[in-house]
DNA sequence: TTGTACGCGTTATCAC
DNA sequence: GTGATAACGCGTACAA
């Protein structure tokens, strides 16, 4: 005899089996693809599976099987820009691979720990974390005994018995290379981290070899430090491409103009708060009197590679101060990611890093691997100079 | 006899039952809480849950119980910055009261429907939807049997049997004027959106009401509609600001300057990009000739609200290069969200959306409300004039 | 190939 | 307040 059946009531499988005149082993076995021949029985559980708006229950699926189709996601913040994103990828593919994602939010390694505990509670089938500053993700699996597919995305502390997802930095900074030397640049200045970290310091030295392999100029001053603010942007390229003038009546301010397209990074946004507040009290209402006196330099570098894009945002705003074109004088790129889609940077294969992830908890947790893999370029306008662009431009100043 | 044991195999109810030498009831209720007396069992329940480092298994529990301990949210794209938000304070609230976030994306009303009933599968306690452009919440929650909370999170059709927690857009306008009056505004521009949305209108036909119980003056010409790029923005104000001189040696460009912290809003960076590409190409490299033969008026408003902070970055940009301070000559806000936290705008209460969703989820689906929220008003340093700021100006200027 | 029966871990019900 | 037991819905070993 089938359960009551009303409107309020969702069918079981008991239900289904009844109308199918079946019993509920070949339901289970039907409905989860377990047998495959289509005959008059398998038609007979799928009709009346349909009428009744049958779906199985996943609590009890989950009691009696062995996963639960369901993903734990860790982030640091759900707004910084890179885990939003890697919300949507992974979500979407998720969802076409039958899995339900569950978000936890942890902005440092105990809050991380915790939501940790929360999905290992609720017996998820894999964990993907994305590590908060100074969080370390072995110990957080390795402190439990629960043997479970564990994902890190990005970051350094790697443990062995989980698996890493990185993006390569040093890949990421030959694509730059190319692209540039593509464009025709001849000579390259760089604006880095003060705070260099090991990833920088491997892509600064993987910047040389490249651009001697493709005979790019450089020079000693030409590569500097900078705090990671507009301002320290603008100032920094101010000070390689001019020098003091005499004459102030030859001066850009004759010249002077804005670059109101110019964006600014959408992480860490006090920094960019700050920079205008530098610029219009420092200097009044007036404009930048630093720029009054000087004069652009002719032995200046054809392109700047910038650490983000707030320091890429001052560089262009100073380059169209002083006269000069981006990118047709000079390009701008930034050697991290372009969230903003603005300026020419590089960004994350998050279709890879998802699918990566989801084939490696695929394979168990005895099944664990260090994929590093290749960021995706993002050309803009700050670095595609078009023929026609150039040739207008040499026109115009001949 | 309880289970096997092992290392391998966590610890069940029946386990932690055999170690208290008491029943699963009781082991259940005291650690549900159903049991508030505190004597030797308690404890001694406790302990052996503490030792086996038993945790309930939700699986079971939402199979037999009532409810699953879950929540769904759908939202249109993860990386909006108000989604990202979003789902920090929801994540962090839910977890505080023992729920689990299951976070579904959908760019479309059928994306979004099919998370609906993906969601529905798992049993979810309450549905919290952000809807996507045109997705109507109603229809998903109706074409179902199950009864439901669901929640929806601002957007506008709004169906019975569902709740609405929506933000004020007139609330908030009218928290821009009190701060814009307290600053000693006198009078007031805007830049609103050219495809004027109903809730728009409502917010202008608030602003000129609050513009009249404030003393603050207006002109017609002073009210612009403009496109949402920062390029727009730009031209409108200098548009507003400036009329035609035949005295080009005391033109604006002698005193033209640079705002480079200014920023631009996050969401729809393409058209950024496009305003970049407009100014550089249209003008060449050597700055913006629409300023050359033009002279600041001096009957302009003292404070321009623009609709968002693209074109608020543009506004900036312009009066900075006409050589007007902001915000001691003129201040400038947006009307919409203040994502960046750079320029005086809204932002959205977070903490109470989530409260009250919660609260509407936790009240059951026939207890279902609108509940219409006050945006906060966040200032920053594009209107926040201070008393010695302004005296140092004036002492420049004379 | 199909059906029966049991067990998963928990909570609700009922008798004490 | 406590304990025994039934039920939740499903998957699967085992018998037919």
């Amino acid at each position: 005899m089938a359960s009551q059946r009303n409107a309020h009531t969702p069918a079981s499988i008991n239900d289904v089996a009844a109308l199918a005149r079946v019993s509920i082993a070949t339901v289970s076995r039907v409905l989860s693809g377990k047998r495959t021949k289509e005959d008059d029985i398998a038609r007979r559980v799928r009709d009346a599976a349909a009428e009744l708006d049958y779906s199985v229950n996943r609590s009890a699926s989950a009691l009696r099987g062995a996963d639960t189709k369901t993903l734990g996601l860790i982030v640091p913040s759900a707004s910084r820009p890179f885990c939003g994103q890697l919300i949507n990828a992974l979500e979407e593919a998720a969802d076409d691979r039958g899995y339900q994602l569950f978000v936890g939010v942890g902005s440092n390694h105990a809050l991380q720990n915790a939501r940790f505990e929360s999905l290992l509670d609720r017996n998820v089938d894999g964990m993907i974390i994305v590590p908060a500053e100074g969080a370390n993700v072995g110990s957080m699996a390795a402190h439990h005994p629960h043997r479970l597919p564990v994902v890190q995305i990005g970051g350094r502390h790697h443990a062995v018995g989980t698996s890493l997802v990185s993006i390569d930095p040093v890949l990421g900074m030959e694509e730059l290379i190319v692209h540039l030397s593509a464009q025709g640049v001849r000579s390259v200045a760089t604006l880095m981290d003060k705070q260099m970290s090991f990833e920088a310091a491997e892509q600064l030295s993987m910047l040389h070899t490249q651009l001697r392999s493709y005979s790019i100029e450089t020079e000693t001053r030409w590569h500097t430090i900078c705090e990671p603010t507009m301002s320290a942007g603008f100032y920094t390229v101010v000070e390689m491409f001019t020098e003091p003038s005499d004459d102030t009546a030859d001066g850009i301010t004759s010249s002077a103009g804005i670059a109101p397209g110019v964006v600014n990074a959408a992480e860490g946004f006090t920094a960019g708060h700050t920079a205008f507040d530098n610029m219009s009290t420092k200097n009044g209402a007036s404009g930048l009197p630093i720029l009054a006196n000087r004069v652009v330099i002719n032995d200046h570098p054809d392109a700047i590679i910038c650490y983000n894009e707030r320091t890429a945002c001052g560089a262009i705003t100073a380059l169209t101060a002083m006269g000069l074109h981006v990118p047709n004088d000079v390009c701008v790129v930034t050697s991290g990611f372009s969230h903003h889609k603005s300026i020419t940077g590089l960004e994350a294969p998050f279709g890879r890093i998802v699918a990566e992830s989801l084939r490696l908890i695929g394979n168990g947790p005895d099944y664990s691997a260090h994929i590093s893999l290749p960021p995706t370029l993002s050309v803009q306008m700050t670095s595609l100079r078009r023929a026609g662009d150039r040739t207008w431009r040499n026109e115009q100043v001949g």
